[in-house]
DNA sequence: CTGAAAGCGCTAACAC
DNA sequence: GTGTTAGCGCTTTCAG
């Protein structure tokens, strides 16, 4: 036989090649390697031996062709810079992998035309199932047709109306009405929020404040989920809330939050504690309190929704409401993955604890 | 006839029956839904129209059969939750996706078993490229491998010997040096180094002190590289380097980092300087200092390599070396891209600019 | 310009 | 157990 060390190959060994040095048919070749259907095992090892020496990788693709799936999820993120989605991401890839999935990122920048088309791109990638904290509660088709298209969908941290899907979440209504009633309990009667409230702007939110009703939470995006248990937490302890102090950002920036937070703190009637509903409002609120030389908790009372690492380094450390969210991620995987292996059980939301963290950035007013 | 209100899963639209619903074969629709080849304008809008009706999608796994190419590029990074690695994926996926490209993202931990499996299943799954951050410097059959079976591989971060690839890197032995020269021109003799060490550990990193040649920088991993800067600078200065000052972590853990700057810091003769080299051993190494409460920079000098929000909220700021992460992610994504679209060129390696931030966590020693 | 037919690499029926 | 034969959905010759 003519040797040749290592062939530099240009084609890769298909399974006819390996099933043609292993002299059996391409099938037995296949039902070897890919461990389904019956083979002697004699000829398993042959097959193997073959496929070992011509330095096969079976061919993914073509196997998806015909089975249908392509092990791999999809998953569609705000920003996969923000440490909340980093968090999340890393716990969907851990079981992603252990289970045998493979995973496609997208950032949808809170940006629906952006997610429209990211989730059109993995439904022609042909990915077996999606993992999207939507960019809307509402404009939601591109979801819903992945969904009935037989793609299951997973919810990650956003809720939607009209869309029965498994969900990851936390209760952010409650939970920030956990944060500002330790405000409120600790005496503090002018309490700033600083938030995105995008979509909440949409929603007329002045309206929640007095007696209108609550509006259905599922339509809330988490901020304006989080401003509802500021004002329910007002409610409750009878303090009524000063619009002024209500600052909605329109995006996800950080220099936008430090702004809203340098005016709402020149304002006459300056508030005694601020409520920054996620890490990024908290990036650009605690940059504008450090520049105002604001002294915490002296001056102003500081609780940030999002626990981060350095919350711990700064002086005093920050109160902090702390979410899972690398458990998020996993949960999230699990819930999808399930599915995918039994996909008639009924949609469930899953909704996670979160935990206030007292630290030194709040106390009672002076 | 039992009603179903949404049919589960109805068979997606397929070429061919969007050919049937135009009228015309189903090469021509593909012409006309592809973009390739000639159809009559007319016609074209007929297949643009049914295609619509049908809500076909193309499948890209039938696509990427053929052509041989997926539009994907694969993603092997040690851990997405680090703030160095998502910054990176997001300049990844930003040029990725303004390319038509999708990304597949991995996880390696830096374990070079974990990593080869990875690269095993991106080269399964046909992604057109590779960008990794190798768990090793020296251990890289599976991404020559990758290289010779014709899947370019992008390094990124780490060089590795005897593999011909791009590569984008920043020069971590001078950034070192002028760190820690940062150091010593302010007076400092006694400078602590926190880092991970694992690789350069089986490389007796200790032979470096003194006399002997310098190691080949492309065997170093960063933060091999780093401490190698640390002894240049040490040598330039003419300042004899203590062992005792240098501490290896043998893993990304910043626990391990804590406990390795406590016991440095209890040191009979105490550093009056640290250097940490990566932001996991800034966020142990930090952590330490404020246990022990330590005044920075009256009784310690603080200086990390990897510049942070939080280095701004701190009191006092800390002296950091920035590395343009987000650029280096979108540089890496172009040099793949371009050697897909033109595999000939010779392979590169880009060095990017880094700074160091002098900031208020540095002084004379007192 | 358009259609018929031949596959890409693999698995799933179906024979033997 | 193993081989033969169809395809999966699409692009690509190659005629016409």
């Amino acid at each position: 036989m003519a040797s040749s060390p290592i062939p530099p190959e240009r084609r890769r060994a298909t399974i006819a090649d390996v099933a043609k040095e292993a002299g059996v048919s391409s099938a037995t070749a296949g039902r070897a390697l890919g461990d389904y259907g019956y083979v002697r095992e004699e000829i398993r090892e042959r097959v193997r031996k073959a496929a070992e020496d011509l330095g096969y990788r079976p061919n993914s693709l073509a196997r998806s062709m015909i089975t249908g799936r392509t092990n791999t999820i999809g998953v569609v993120g705000a920003d996969i810079a923000n440490p909340f989605f980093a968090s999340a991401m890393r716990g969907i890839g851990d079981v992603a992998r252990r289970d045998g999935f493979g995973t496609i990122l997208t950032n949808s920048d809170e940006d629906v035309a952006l997610e429209g088309e990211a989730v059109g791109l993995l439904l022609q990638k042909q990915v077996d199932g999606i993992i999207v904290s939507p960019a809307s509660s509402v404009e939601t088709d591109h979801l819903a047709e992945a969904a009935e298209s037989g793609t299951p969908v997973v919810l990650f941290d956003r809720d939607v109306v009209g869309l029965t899907a498994d969900a990851v979440l936390t209760d952010s209504v409650g939970a920030s009405r956990t944060a500002v009633g330790h405000l409120l309990d600790l005496g503090h009667r002018r309490i700033a929020i600083i938030a995105e409230l995008r979509a909440a702007l949409d929603m007329e939110w002045r309206n929640w404040i007095g007696s209108a009703p609550a509006p259905d939470t599922r339509m809330l995006m988490p901020s304006g989920a989080r401003l509802l248990g500021y004002i329910q937490a007002h409610a409750a302890a009878g303090v009524p809330v000063d619009p002024a102090l209500i600052r909605g950002t329109g995006s996800y920036d950080p220099n936008a939050a430090r702004e809203r937070t340098l005016e709402v703190l020149r304002l006459d009637q300056p508030p005694t504690a601020i409520f920054t509903v996620d890490n990024v409002m908290t990036h650009g609120a605690y940059q504008a309190c450090r520049e105002m030389g604001i002294r915490i908790p002296g001056d102003l009372s500081f609780v940030a929704y999002d626990d981060m690492e350095w919350m711990t380094f700064v002086e005093p450390n920050i109160t902090a409401l702390s979410q899972p969210v690398y458990e998020m991620g996993k949960v999230a995987a699990e819930m999808l993955i399930r599915r995918l292996r039994s996909p008639e059980v009924e949609p469930a939301r899953r909704l996670l604890d979160t935990t206030l963290i007292v630290r030194g950035s709040t106390a009672a007013p002076r």
